[in-house]
DNA sequence: ATCTCGATTCCCT
DNA sequence: GGGAATCGAGATT
């Protein structure tokens, strides 16, 4: 049995950019009544709230989904795509929308109960894609605005930063969204294999 | 009340 | 590499 521990409520007290790159390698755990699952964050992508394009929160655009975006850093937001959950790490103080999608994570715990999430898929496709590891994970909208500090969703102590190399890159999808579509706010840790498309 | 379109995934060619 | 699936938030009427 694994234990975690919880990155303390200073940690998410820092730049957005700064945030988006220290969360990789931190370790995502979801709690369930079928078991926990979790997985190392190998990719992220930051959404810059009032001047980002790209964000849903884009000119402090403040509607009942986005609201959570306007707490605290470190609260989740997860919101709904063609069916979809994604989730994200709301940042930078509270009434600045910024946010951190999770696009990607490294399958450590509760592997079998991820395989039958994924229907029996290779494992390289369990958790390589926004989508797909919530649904590996078991993250849904019921963890929409709860604290990641707290399960049972949570962010917890994964690898040291400094074994990693981080690369950067544009964000994915978002080809709509003018000059923000090239800003360089998608990280990664280089060479794994669980990196998104 | 209705319309549009997406921070995606999967299947097919 | 391309397109359908599929549904709810947000905008418009």
């Amino acid at each position: 049995m694994i234990q975690y521990k919880p990155v303390l409520p200073i940690f998410y007290n820092k730049s957005t950019l700064e945030l988006a790159q220290n969360l990789l390698g931190c370790v995502l755990v979801k709690e369930t009544e079928e078991g926990v699952a979790s997985g190392y964050i190998v990719e992220t992508e930051a959404y810059m709230g009032p001047d980002d394009q790209a964000a849903h929160s884009f000119g402090n655009r403040r509607t009942k989904r986005t609201e959570v975006m306007f707490d605290q850093a470190g609260t989740v937001y997860t919101y709904t795509m063609h069916t979809h959950t994604l989730v994200n790490v709301v940042c930078a103080g509270v009434g600045i929308p910024h946010a951190i999608l999770i696009r990607a994570v490294e399958p450590l715990d509760g592997q079998e109960l991820m395989g039958v999430r994924r229907s029996g898929r290779p494992k390289k496709e369990w958790t390589n894609g926004p989508g797909k590891l919530t649904k590996a994970l078991g993250i849904k909208m019921d963890d929409y605005g709860k604290h990641f500090m707290k399960p049972p969703l949570m962010i917890c102590e994964g690898w040291p930063t400094d074994i990693l190399t981080i690369q950067a890159g544009p964000r994915i999808g978002i080809d709509n969204s003018g000059e923000a579509r090239d800003y360089p706010w998608r990280f990664y840790v280089a060479d794994n294999p669980f990196i998104s498309k």
